[in-house]
DNA sequence: CGAGTTTGTTCTTTGCCAGAACATTCGCGC
DNA sequence: GCGCGAATGTTCTGGCAAAGAACAAACTCG
């Protein structure tokens, strides 16, 4: 049950079936392609008539196309529809606090090539290289194939509709307009995302085909700090300031350690991999320092991952207190949002078999009900590069979004 | 941006621009009756004839009516048309630990007749009990005018679609079906819902005309523990277990009071009425004799609240503290979900003067953003009897819905 | 009392869904 | 090789609702 909002409806016209019809059609070619007009009229429920007619406006605006003809048990062979992915390329772009990452992927999230470089800290000077490293891998790799938009992730908090980067603390950026500067460097439609709702838009929008994509669930970041993109019915939870999902600043203890946000005992100041690696070197967790400290010491939360597989003790432990607090932190959601799922990303996930067990206990000791102790934990690797992913998904989601009717 | 699920959609047919276009039109109405027809068609750009068109049939159907034309500064009177709520009557039922409360209200909320008496723990007697009292109800009140539906509120999670009563610890129901018998004893329509949910759901449908509805709010219900309304999107979070919401066991701190959820400092401890009576008491809380304790010292929230209000130092000092807790977790509240305000319901409200600055500064000192420390924080009363409004609700409010497409 | 203005109704046109009819293409059996 | 049945895909006609013009109604003002 929905409320129609009456200060921005958008009332229904005379085209406003074909536009529902349109959109449904093109989903169902998505998630089962391929696909014949006979079984997507079954599907729809509507005659095949109406298929014929609405997929011939999706060819003809380049949506889907045609394939072969494959064999069936008896009658007309059917026709096979495909949306069409591989030849529209976007460019995804993952600005992080030491890296920038640079992605040229197909409309459904495909790799086809990768580039990355050391953060600029000055902003006109990182456009400039951003430019250039685009422009190179757009010749090289993109063939006759057009490039439909930017995808760009930043840590940090983004305003709708602008794109404007409100607070990023890891890059020093507030109030800072980038769409702007990449747009008009690259004549391309930027779209920029905070990071962990891009990750999350990345599991609801090119989730494999088949699976069953939850229309709630939640993504938890945890790198340098923890962030959370929320999910419910469908859609991503912003809230009235653009800051909702800061889960790591939910407080686990009144009298914990003191956060960068001025609160104390935030689940991000036990759990994030600054918080990780002081506890694997021995030192007490303090915000303003831990990032000295880590440079200094030149260990990373990669090597200490790795150290715990190889089965240093001292790794380990860090790792299983981490772990802990995660699933104390985890609970909070699970009581908040009662998620069908919650996705893990970040580095410490290649553990993921060390740390399951202790963040399953942890959730189990702290469930209201035996059905939200199951909820599910799933582990992202780093590796499938889901910042990435999310940027992908920012320029190809809207081509199959709802219409916005009432 | 919202994604279609293709499992169950809902395809448009032809008629589809009609429903919705109706539905706009009666919400349309609904905020600002009484308005004219050639009112309507400006502010929905469309066509006087299509309005004409449109309330004909909204009209016939019993939703609308014409009222009188009234004076213009010039040209022909307009003709003005209100939404029919008056002669439809819904029976909100609120069933609580110790009183069941019955309203006899129209489609708006407002009340006709007020009932309540002890509740009964048999659960056969009891719903003989409501019988007699809705049927004595009606009989006295209603008149030629015509029940449409029974709103029943229960503190605890609630089945949707089913109606079914999961868990409510106050009433020692587990699975329970209650929709089931009541509409077999009275042969109206019943729809079951959480108290907290249904609060919530009274001030999105029943709010004041012309006042903006938030689309994004928490509904929060200070009693015997906490609870939490939440709407996302203008639509109610439920959650995959229809346990979403459940703040009053987010912990405050790890290591304080055991809660009945099993866990440790949870927000309930610190904030719910039983918590805030034996501060009052001078004694510690413990969720397990709370109950037995209070019911031997005859003090109650409502006297609590009198006391500090006259200004009692132990009365005034036991609120002070839960608004302390309570402003934490409304902090929790605000990082999570960023909404637009935070309703606040209970019998504590009474005494909201004492207790806003106190919450005010808590959420200040735990805020991430200047605009989120400035979320609103409304109080309403329980005088507003806001679980049976939020009953009353659940009747007329999918009259109003938007409707399920795509 | 007529001009001007606003409201509300009626009527025609246009576009899309719905469903029937038709064309196409295959396997199978004679 | 040819007819038949079956399934796919296309075309055509009908009906309904939106869009918008034209018209009727009702009021004010000079």
């Amino acid at each position: 049950m929905r409320k129609i909002n009456t200060r921005s409806f958008v009332r229904a016209t005379r085209w406003t079936p074909r536009e529902i019809n349109l959109q449904i059609l093109l989903n169902l070619v998505r998630e089962h392609e391929p696909i014949s007009r006979a079984e997507l009229a079954r599907r729809m429920k509507i005659g095949r008539g109406m298929v014929t007619y609405l997929t011939a406006e999706l060819i003809a605006q380049g949506a889907l196309y045609e394939g072969d003809t494959v064999d069936s048990p008896r009658g007309r062979r059917p026709q096979m529809l495909y949306v069409r992915t591989q030849d529209r390329l976007v460019v995804a772009i993952d600005i992080r606090f030491s890296s920038t990452f640079v992605m040229l992927t197909d409309f459904s999230g495909n790799s086809i090539a990768l580039d990355s470089f050391d953060t600029i800290p000055d902003r006109e000077a990182l456009v400039r290289e951003l430019q250039a490293r685009v422009r190179r891998m757009l010749a090289e790799h993109a063939g006759a194939r057009h490039c439909e938009g930017i995808g760009l992730v930043v840590p940090g908090m983004v305003e709708q509709g602008t794109g404007r980067v409100l607070n990023a603390p890891q890059l020093g950026w507030r109030n800072v307009d980038i769409r702007g500067p990449v747009e008009a460097a690259l004549g391309i439609p930027v779209h920029v995302e905070n990071a962990p709702i891009a990750c999350a838009l990345a599991r609801m929008w090119l989730g494999q085909r088949g699976a069953a994509v939850p229309t709630d669930f939640v993504y938890v970041t945890v790198s340098d700090g923890i962030g959370a993109g929320v999910v419910v019915n469908g859609q991503v939870v912003r809230g009235q300031t653009n800051s909702a999902g800061e889960f790591g600043h939910v407080p686990l203890t009144a009298d914990g350690p003191t956060c960068l946000c001025g609160g104390h005992g935030c689940l991000e100041v036990y759990t994030s991999n600054l918080a990780t690696l002081c506890r694997y070197l021995g030192q007490d967790f303090s915000p303003s320092t831990a990032r000295a400290l880590l440079t200094s010491s030149g260990v990373t939360i990669a090597e200490v991952v790795s150290r715990a597989l190889a089965g240093e003790r001292r790794a380990t432990d860090a790792l299983q207190e981490t772990a802990r607090h995660l699933g104390a932190g985890l609970a909070v959601m699970i009581k908040t949002l009662s998620p069908s799922q919650i996705i893990v990303g970040g580095e410490i996930t290649e553990a993921w078999e060390q740390l399951a067990p202790t963040i399953r206990r942890e959730i189990g000791e702290r469930s209201l009900t035996d059905l939200a102790a199951e909820t599910p934990i799933v582990p992202e690797l780093a590796s499938a590069y889901p910042r990435l992913r999310g940027g992908a998904a920012l320029v190809s989601a809207p081509l199959f979004a709802a219409p916005r009717i009432a």
